[in-house]
DNA sequence: GTCTATAATCCGATAGAC
DNA sequence: GTCTATCGGATTATAGAC
């Protein structure tokens, strides 16, 4: 019993509670619409943790992305490597894609409709990121094997997910009014038929 | 001879310019790293002016988008009225999408990319604005015809439009190495396999 | 209507104690 | 590592002359 829980994180507890509650607040009220002081207030440390585990707010911000976006691409691929076959695997894919939807939303706000070159100077787009290159991947390898007709790569990855992802925009902007899972199968069902050989 | 261009437009001449200067910072920079100074700066014109014609940051915001929104508001009812049946509806629609994302690729950044809830309160998400009505209303259509399959209407309008809308994300982002046009044929054909009956 | 000058506020970042 | 107090600077918006 020589060590009590503490009732405010410290060390590595506290970077990860800073970085949570960064997200809620950059989803919620966007990254300019944020102070760091709102995020010590609602955090309930001190400007001085802040800057001391991340340095600046852009670097915040970027931390933060980084974590999440590599979090979410050992879920694609995960998802990938479940399926057999192009259509399962994007399926997966899609499923895995709404249910991250529906249980995080901040997270998939945050990746999704924030506009990154704003504060990410150099970061590369969202575009080129591994999850997004993952998905675009199983198609190249659908086209491979004649599962998919042969057309532009791009094309064929936006053809496919590009239905999925804009009902990700519509669910996160409280315009459907089913659950986004209940739309799973005609979404997916659309996405197959554009691109299947 | 006795009316003098001016070197500096006035009155609604003025309000046009500061329209523009504004869209053109806004969508380079964004809304954020832009400032009433910037745009005071780049248009050659006074704070007053600025604040004389929109009351404030927000409302110049907001009068912007709504005027490029309406623009964009009758080139898609026009696209939609030049075409004879559903798919040659949709083909219209996205060679016009395609042709304003190249042409003015300005207006369509702000108008996609920007993540307009941050900094205007109460408008009503893109989504339900105008010009994405107008294309949900095609699919309708087309359904209640027969040409394309029973769907919900979400599903259909996403389906057959979403893998565009991508395409328009990755060309604004400079990821596609060929002219957007040049995909337009396979990205038409990809939205009307997945949608039609 | 358009201008300049200035006010009032807020923010990101730093300094230094503990 | 975490805290409090504070600085310097930038930003929005206003006041008032022309």
């Amino acid at each position: 019993m020589t060590k009590q829980p503490p009732t405010r994180p410290r060390g590595e507890a506290m970077r990860r509670h800073i970085l949570e509650t960064a997200l809620r607040l950059f989803s919620g009220a966007g990254y300019f619409n944020t102070s760091i002081h709102d995020i010590r207030r609602e955090a309930g440390v001190s400007i001085g943790a802040i800057y001391h585990h991340f340095g600046n707010k852009e670097l915040l911000a970027r931390a933060l992305y980084d974590d999440l976006l590599q979090r979410m691409d050992g879920d694609i691929q995960r998802a990938i490597a479940s399926g057999e076959g192009t259509r399962a695997q994007c399926l997966a894919v899609i499923k895995k894609l709404f249910t991250l939807t529906e249980e995080q939303p901040a997270t998939m706000s945050f990746i999704l409709l924030a506009k990154h070159r704003e504060f990410l100077s150099d970061h590369p787009s969202i575009c080129s990121s591994q999850p997004f290159m993952a998905m675009r991947g199983v198609l190249e390898r659908g086209m491979a094997q004649d599962e998919v007709r042969a057309m532009d790569p791009w094309v064929a990855a936006t053809a496919m997910f590009g239905g999925a992802l804009r009902m990700m925009n519509l669910a996160l902007d409280g315009a459907l009014e089913s659950p986004l899972e209940s739309y799973l199968q005609e979404v997916a069902e659309c996405g197959w038929r554009a691109v299947k050989a």
